[in-house]
DNA sequence: CGGACCATTGACCATAGTCAACCGCCGTGG
DNA sequence: CCACGGCGGTTGACTATGGTCAATGGTCCG
């Protein structure tokens, strides 16, 4: 059930394309699972990991710890991603990662993962590539964070949320969980917690979509969409856009 | 003059280490050099270029297009930076690139780069390394945009900025030619005009810095690192931090 | 000399942050 | 079993911060 290189091998399809023998490369990757409780650390600031964390089930999260101790969340994080990639090549986290909700991980040991670079450079382009689309990603955050109004600010981060879901096919009935408090929300997207809960319900009497008791339906996609001037193209898919409701 | 493989093995030499084999290749690879007048956009959003940019001189900067014709400018780069590494194997560009002032950057194909990875991969794990680096700036960025207050706000793009300069061997007279204007700094980091130049006065006349003509000294480094609350780390460089003034 | 652009500053005001109170839920322990 | 405490969510009132707007001055360039 927790086939690791099975999804990972999904995962990088989304994006790359890759040969029998890449594939059966990664199909021998070894792996140790772990669990996670809610918001059990997997890796701190500071830590030099020697493996890196595939997501198999539930959702984690990176975060910048600030001097004051209060949390400025990054990314989240479902089934398929690796948040933590980047410590194949950069010795000190510069971040930490924490489950959001239950979760549970693959480990992958790096020098596993760096022999097979090396023998089959395909498979480190694909990471690599999924790498990018991390960084994309953050910049969008910039962005969103910097440059656009409250509710537009979170309705961009439910689009994003929605979208990757979506195309993996985490989603079940117009919607996904999403274990997030507001006060996470508040250190995701820098707003105060009042204005985070103000724009959930403006989002939720625009009809475009809803967030109770940790999940998230999408009732009028383009309507979301355009609150959040979502365009998906930052996120470098080659699957089609989710369907509208 | 504009040897741009030897700008590009002194950069890389900052975080990693290359074996002569590695840095053979890398002087093999073939460039042009192209020169940008301020402000002209080097790759627009949507482009798929097949040459990625080393910057040989001055200063570039990335910037998202907002649907109100607005920029939100993501990073800035200088010597020996490669803005747009990320285009190796990303389809579309997310982003725009232009330049900060005139610059001169060399154009690397990317058929040669990716041989190159093919048949040296070290090379390219240090090239990867650099687009991880760059990820971990972006995330800096979001922190920086979304917790901090507008003083500290500028004084942390100042510290990375000079700091990232210094490691580069980039200033001089304790200070750089940074030609960016305040309605830039504006787009960078989401303040208003009039806060931007507010906050610059605050950090004149606490003498920590000083900012004028496009130009930015360092009277008093820790002072200055002390508002923006400028921890290197997440740069990932090796090289010492900056002599206190 | 005129215009464009950038920097600077003051006055006003809207937005979002702060604070406090309240509710409901849940788990714990008396 | 129930009482309590804590946490998360919700809402209202107040306030401070930073955005908007307008006016001014300087510089560079045509």
């Amino acid at each position: 059930m927790a086939d690791a290189p099975r999804i990972l091998a999904e995962k990088l399809r989304e994006h790359s394309r890759l040969s029998h023998a890449d594939l059966a490369a990664i199909k021998l990757l070894p792996y140790k699972t772990r669990e996670l409780s809610h918001n059990e650390d997997l890796i701190r600031q500071g830590d030099d990991p020697n493996v890196s964390a595939l997501v198999v089930q539930g959702m984690l999260g990176r975060y910048h710890l600030l001097p004051n101790g209060r949390r400025q969340y990054l990314s989240f994080h479902m089934t398929g991603d690796l948040p933590d990639a980047q410590a194949l090549f950069l010795d000190q986290m510069d971040h930490a990662v924490c489950a959001i909700g239950q979760a549970i991980v693959a480990l992958l040991p790096h020098k596993d993962l760096l022999r097979t670079f090396e023998h089959r450079p395909k498979v480190g382009f694909a990471i690599w590539r999924e790498t990018l689309i991390d960084a994309a990603i953050f910049r969008e955050a910039i962005t969103n964070n910097s440059a656009r109004p409250p509710l537009r600010r979170m309705g961009h981060l439910f689009c994003e949320l929605f979208y990757r879901a979506e195309v993996s096919g985490l989603t079940e009935a117009g919607g996904l969980e999403l274990p997030i408090s507001l006060s996470q929300f508040s250190d995701t997207l820098g707003m105060a917690i009042a204005t985070v809960n103000r724009a959930l319900a403006r989002l939720r009497s625009s009809r475009a979509m809803e967030f109770r008791h940790g999940r998230l339906t999408v009732h009028n996609w383009p309507r979301l969409r355009d609150i959040g001037q979502f365009d998906p193209g930052y996120l470098h898919l080659r699957k089609s856009k989710p369907s509208p409701t």
